[in-house]
DNA sequence: GATGCATACTCGTATAGACGAGTGGGCAAG
DNA sequence: CTTGCCCACTCGTCTATACGAGTATGCATC
C-alpha cells in the first residue's frame, strides 16, 4: 500500500495555479500512469483532505472537475471510482445494407448477442402525432407523421435512444404501424410496400445531453451524446423516413466507409 | 425589465430537489422560453442570492451545472451568459473525393471562405517520428512515420486540431514531408506518386476533452469533442494515411450519404 | 442462521465569511 | 480631450462548519 504522498504528490504553494487544480492534475496523472485504474476507488474526499491540508469543498471542486471530464464517477455513500469504459458497440456504415438485413431479430439484437451481450428494447411507442418543423421539413412536409420511439439497452444498460417518423400517408393501416412491424424492420416492410430504398443521409453532432437524456439514457455526467439523425430515400427520391437517435458517447463507435472516387 | 419572480419564480420549499437543482431548473426553462436569449447575461450571482435567499455557494452549484450542461459561460469580471451557438461547419462525406480536390487552395480554405467565414490554418508542424501502437497498427506497423500536425481556425476561433501519419518510407524526401505539399494537398501528391487512392475508413467518438484539448481549442466548459480516425487505403489495399482530428462539438455536423444497396 | 439495529464511513447539500482578480465606468488631473 | 486612477461590480478561490442521506459492516438479538 504505496503512501499518498508517492502516488499523489504535494502542492506547490509558489504555483499560481489553484489549488484545487493542482489536485485534480495530481489525480488526472495517477489515473494516467495506471495508479489508479478503471473501476478503483480513489481515496475519499477525508483522505484528500487530510493529505493536501486543504478544505473539504477544494477537494470537492478537484473531484468534480474529473468529474466533468469523464474521468471518474461518484456514487453516494461509496466513495468516488475511476470511470470505467464500458465495451463500445462499432456501428457500420453498411448496417443497413439490403444484404444485413436479417430475416428473424431486429439489427440491434443480432449484433448485440453476437457480441457476447445481452440485448433489450424497451419503451416501445408508436403513435400519430404533427412533427416537428424539422422533421416536417426532412420528410416534405406532412401534416401527420408516425412516430416510433424505442429505448435500447445492452446487459441492461441504457444506450441509446430512437425514434422514426414516417410520414401518416405511407405508414398508416400497415404493418410499420404495429408495435412489431415483422422480420426486416419497417425498411423490409418499406420495400414490400414499393419504396425500395435508395440511400440514406446520416447527420452527426456531439453535445451534452438535457437533464431528460441524462434520465432516460442513465449518464455518467461528463459523458456527451451522439445525435444522429438518418433519412432513408427511395429511388424516386422521395424521404420515407427519418430516424432520430440519440446514444450514450461512450457507448458508441461510428465507422464509416467512403469511395475516394 | 420585468421582475425577477415573473423570470424565474420562486423555490418550492416542500419539494426534495435540491435548492440548487431548482434554481438551474429556473433559469434552464427560462433560457428555452426565450426569457433570455443566446449572448444574453443572466442576473449576476449576487442577484440570484438575493433573489432565491440562498447563499452564494449555492447559486454558484447551480451555474455551474448549467455550464456543464453546455447552457451558460460564465466570463470573469463580466458575468454569466446564455452560450452563443456558434455557426456550424458541415463536413460532408465526400469531401475528400477526387473531384473536389481543389488545385489552389486547401479544402479547409475554400469551403470556409465560400460560407463568409475567415479561415486560418496554424500550428503547423511536421516531423518524423515513432508512432504509438494505435497508430502503427493502422498504418501496417511501420517503424516511423511521418507526422504533419495542424489547427485550423474560423473567424480566429479555433475549431480542430488534426495530425496526419504516412510511413516514412513513403513519404520521406517528397513534397509530402513540406510545411506545403502544394495544390491538391498531400492526396494529390500520393496520386502523383502511384497511389491510387481507393477509399477511406472513418471512426467516429465523442467525448469530453483533455485540458489540453481546452486550451488548444478554447473549448467553453460543457463542449465535448468529436474525434475522427480516417485511413486512407491506396488501390493495392494498403493504409497510406492516417488522420487523427479532434474538433470542437459545437462547430460541427458531420454528414454521410450511405447507399442502401 | 436470520433479522434488525447501531455505527462508521462515504458523498450531497447548504450556510457564512473572506479575499483575490478581471472589467468597466466615472471622475479628476493633466 | 486624454490619461490615469479609483471604485463598484463581476466571478474565482478558499476556509470552516453543519447536517442529511446512502452504504457497508459487525454485533446483538431473536
Amino acid at each position: 500500500m504505496p503512501s499518498l504522498t508517492s502516488v499523489l504528490g504535494v502542492l506547490d504553494p509558489t504555483s499560481d495555479r489553484a489549488v484545487f487544480r493542482q489536485i485534480a492534475d495530481a489525480l488526472r496523472e495517477a489515473i494516467d500512469k495506471g495508479r489508479f485504474r478503471e473501476g478503483d476507488k480513489l481515496p475519499s474526499e477525508t483522505e484528500l483532505v487530510d493529505h493536501f491540508g486543504v478544505s473539504r469543498m477544494t477537494v470537492r471542486n478537484a473531484l468534480s472537475l474529473l468529474q466533468q471530464e469523464g474521468l471518474a464517477v461518484s456514487e453516494h455513500g461509496k466513495g468516488v471510482f475511476v470511470r470505467p469504459r464500458p465495451p463500445v458497440r462499432r456501428l457500420a456504415s453498411d448496417r443497413f445494407a439490403r444484404r444485413h438485413r436479417d430475416q428473424g431479430k431486429a439489427a440491434f439484437t443480432v449484433e448485440a448477442e453476437a457480441a457476447g451481450s445481452r440485448p433489450e428494447v424497451d419503451n416501445l411507442e408508436v403513435k400519430e402525432e404533427r412533427p416537428s418543423p424539422d422533421i416536417s421539413a426532412r420528410l416534405g412536409s406532412p401534416r401527420k407523421v408516425l412516430a416510433r420511439r424505442r429505448r435500447y439497452l445492452l446487459d441492461g444498460r441504457p444506450v441509446e435512444f430512437a425514434t422514426s417518423y414516417l410520414p401518416l400517408d405511407l405508414a398508416r393501416n400497415t404493418p410499420i404501424a404495429q408495435p412489431n412491424p415483422g422480420p426486416g424492420g419497417i425498411y423490409a416492410r418499406l420495400e414490400e410496400m414499393g419504396h425500395r430504398l435508395d440511400h440514406f443521409d446520416e447527420e452527426i453532432r456531439a453535445r451534452m445531453p438535457s437533464p431528460a437524456e441524462v434520465r432516460t439514457l442513465q449518464l455518467a455526467s461528463g459523458v456527451p451524446v451522439i445525435h444522429l439523425v438518418r433519412t432513408a430515400y427511395d429511388a424516386e427520391g422521395r424521404a420515407v423516413e427519418v430516424c432520430d437517435t440519440v446514444m450514450a458517447a461512450d457507448a458508441y463507435v461510428l465507422a464509416y466507409q467512403l469511395p475516394a472516387n
